[in-house]
DNA sequence: CAGCATCCACATGGATACTG
DNA sequence: CAGTATCCATGTGGATGCTG
């Protein structure tokens, strides 16, 4: 527990490359998306199925921002009705365990924070 | 690499209860503080000028959550000038494993997701 | 020292309607 | 089918000034 000094994988540079990776990724549907796609590669209104609540903006927007940052791949298909294609690329697959680490976590933890949580509320 | 269906942990529930923690977790600052943290127990002025950048107001936004949350301990000695201690819990130090995950990410994957933004850029 | 209060700018994201 | 366009509500966070 004394191995404190790893932290500096996260304080670095002032947490600069941590915060500009956690800033494509800690939005509202980024990794529900491409824990959805870690199935294989889906189409448009698959994903927005399959992903309950997002609405066709913050599909688009969040899908663009996963293609610049090069997680997934777009490919269009010259058909009618056109048909396109998102998959994760070898990047976006190599988000996945770290991010099971954290929602592993996630879950391991929530109870115990939501009842801190009531707790300090109740104080209050 | 077919063991796809580990990311039910993040689908799980539809994501919610991921982001009940990540909501909590990926803002600006909170992260940063928790390793910054793992050192030993700080005062506030230590905290506000290891975090380089940070402005009073969102220390103590951030320090109040991570207290309401039972991540971090708050203790105040009854002093004059006064001297508050914040310490990570048990809790709190659990968080640091999963992060260092993520932070292990994005530094091996910055460059490539950068190159790929620019490239992005570039084609538009 | 360790904060709280106030004001403000900007980004995120939701709802709705329309299109090649 | 796979988007785009527009409008709007809310949240996040920065700057500044004041206090027990």
């Amino acid at each position: 527990m004394a191995e404190y000094e790893h932290t500096c994988m996260i304080r670095g540079d002032g947490g600069r490359t941590l915060r500009a990776v956690l800033d494509r990724i800690c939005n509202k549907w980024t990794l529900l998306i491409v824990a959805t796609l870690d199935q294989g590669s889906l189409r448009f209104t698959d994903l927005h199925d399959q992903v309950p609540g997002i609405s066709q903006r913050m599909l688009t927007l969040t899908l663009r921002n996963l293609e610049r940052d090069g997680l997934v791949s777009r490919t269009v298909h010259a058909e009618v009705p056109p048909r396109v294609e998102y998959a994760l690329t070898p990047t976006g697959k190599s988000l996945i365990p770290p991010a099971l680490a954290l929602a592993g976590w996630a879950i391991e933890n929530v109870a115990h924070i939501e009842a801190s949580r009531e707790a300090y509320e109740a104080r209050t």
